[in-house]
DNA sequence: TTGTAAGCGTTATCAT
DNA sequence: ATGATAACGCTTACAA
């Protein structure tokens, strides 16, 4: 025998059999009136009387477990101080939104047991479904991927063959861009400054780098590589143990963050951006936009991304018997002052604001030339203070 | 009569009832062994089998539904895109993390609206409880923050009778600690440029800006005053306004986010930083650290104020019926080369990693230098490339 | 140890 | 329109 149905349940607070009661009807009629449908007139302004006494709140919780939905939808991220993933974010959310859906986001800090540990558990139902951006994935995580009881949707690579959906783009091509764009200025002594070689960004970029460098006929010298983490602390302080044992004239980050340490270590030891050492990072976010100068930088297409998978998301959520699908977003270099002027330009324009013209578009295309004084990034949406 | 009690669901996925029909027990056996209490090792044997057989995934909503716990946080911000939200998230998140609770972030956009719904959905049990930073106040969101189901912090300023938690910080306090270190260096002119005055941060730094100069016996002049909001786009815009018609030898800004945009508008306008400018952002995020020249800034605590924050928060999961508790973080100045140099300095190190020692303490005490050849920011927990 | 069944708070079905 | 009650999937008190 169960313990006997509290009317007023422990934690004090009115369930619908505390409003019927005071209403004087059932629990149906009580629910119905809730919901607005039925309910005589009387019935109804009963009822709604009994609830704003009582102070009556619906519980999320059992009306999921009725409806089989919950409206929430999760986003994993590793680290939401990059802000590409504030910028996939955003996309995402405005997508999930038009949908009456709320977006919650979790940062993994690149804990793989951690984002594991997320997915085993938002999954089991707290979210009508989850989009995830794993810079690692091992086998556990893939199966906690596939057979989530939820719809997940993953930016990023994944293996060719797992049957999930995916949005991804060709980061190796977006390097390529990068190193053709520095190679057409002139750059022959063109170094990297790579994240971790066991993350599939890092990995797919280092690859990406050899290969077109060995497009352009340019011996790979070992000393222009650098690795540290996908931060800008770690971009800084591998850019300066490269520029301590070799005299790069252009360098291309993994992205903006590392780029930014980069710029940050290059003007410390007196280089000048771009005429002494030209600059490109990766992920074009607002960072890129907010330097002296401004840096070019290679768009991996993140808000895209984001966007695409929103919509794979909420597809599968509605038919999840669909099969699994697979997008890709072209990358495309945004040319800014960082790498603007060419090579043997002595005095090139370091003004934040100035327009760059060096647009060299290399065999790889997708270049564009970003005016130099655009609106600057805006965000409607958000507004940021510190209360 | 309803419906009978499919063993097999609709969508078709396994529950306890599937578990314990195919291991041949009850489901009271069978969720004793899921949870591992108690049964034989012979019926451990045969259900555990059983759940791996069918790929059994529990059901969260169930559980919590019967647990009245969800293990869930949740923390509410305008924009994530704002550095000074992401220090908060972290320290939030440790504290959170070690209770075997998970974080979930939800970025309002300062859509007042949005903001309450959230605390009407996530509220109604979806978390064991909450942490709202919001920057507008209004009587229905108060509403939402004190009838909340779950147990509700608020960072920031909130009115002093609300009956709810809250940690805050005296940021017309931190604004003073600004004028006083510029007064000291010998500016002057000081402009201020402050987010939307209809918010509480707006408001109070407007107060403390124009206190502070009064307390130093300085006229305030109307045109070196500029609102906008706490973005990056809007500080650049605000500043140039403000430069168009007035020539300020200082600058406070509301936040670091209208910090960059503002030396961003000062160097493309000519004006040499420190030298000419001295300038003086808020919050001391890492966004301060990674410009050149390094920008001052006046720390609000925002890390100390989210770990406390969250401290109280679990406390009060804990126990629901303590007092409501208030707390305060003071502000602290962190002065680096953006202000560093006192204003007749013809030629100041523009070095970005150049230390300063101006470290002027005004009148207001809290003062720290910070060495300029600092670590830079460093954050264990994460990673963050784009996959 | 095991099974039966109550109960978490809601919605939905069915009969009235 | 209304009320009684099953069901969502789970945990647990109690009896066997």
């Amino acid at each position: 025998m169960g313990r006997k149905r509290l009317q007023e349940p422990a934690d004090g607070r009115p369930t619908v059999h505390t409003v019927a009661a005071r209403a004087g009807v059932s629990i149906a009629s009580a629910s119905r009136v809730l919901n607005g449908v039925g309910g005589s007139p009387e019935t109804i302004r009963k009822v709604r009387a009994a609830a704003a006494e009582v102070g009556y709140v619906p519980n999320a919780i059992a009306r999921s477990l009725q409806s089989q939905r919950t409206g929430l939808v999760a986003l994993a991220v590793e680290d939401i101080g990059n802000p590409v993933y504030v910028a996939m974010m955003r996309a995402i959310e405005s997508v999930v939104a038009s949908s009456g859906r709320q977006l919650l986001v979790h940062a993994t800090g690149g804990r793989i047991d951690n984002e594991t540990a997320l997915l085993r558990r938002l999954a089991n139902r707290y979210v009508d479904g989850m989009i995830v951006s794993p810079i690692r994935v091992t086998d556990d995580h893939l199966a906690a991927l596939v057979d989530s009881p939820v719809p997940v949707v993953v930016v990023g690579q994944l293996g060719a063959d797992a049957p999930v959906d995916n949005v991804r783009t060709d980061s190796r091509h977006g390097v390529a861009l990068a190193v053709d764009h520095l190679v057409a200025g002139g750059r022959r002594r063109i170094g990297f400054v790579n994240g971790p070689l066991d993350t599939v960004p890092g990995a797919a970029r280092d690859a990406g780098f050899r290969a077109a460098l060995a497009g352009h006929n340019i011996d790979l010298d070992a000393h222009l590589v650098e690795v540290g983490d996908f931060q800008y602390a770690a971009g800084r302080a591998a850019t300066e143990r490269l520029l301590a044992r070799t005299d790069p004239d252009a360098l291309i980050c993994a992205n903006d963050l590392i780029a930014v340490g980069a710029l940050h270590a290059l003007l410390a030891a007196g280089r000048r951006v771009p005429e002494d050492v030209a600059l490109v990072g990766m992920d074009d976010t607002d960072l890129a936009r907010m330097m002296f100068p401004q840096l070019s930088s290679v768009s991996l297409g993140s808000a895209e991304r984001g966007r695409r998978a929103a919509e794979l998301l909420l597809e599968r959520i509605a038919d999840p018997t669909l099969p699994p699908r697979r997008e890709q977003v072209p990358p495309h270099l945004v040319v800014r002052a960082s790498s603007g002027a060419a090579l043997p330009a002595p005095r090139a324009a370091t003004d934040p604001g100035a327009a760059t013209t060096a647009g060299a578009t290399g065999s790889h295309g997708a270049t564009t030339t970003d005016p130099g004084v655009e609106p600057a990034p805006s965000h409607p949406s958000s507004e940021g203070a510190t209360p």
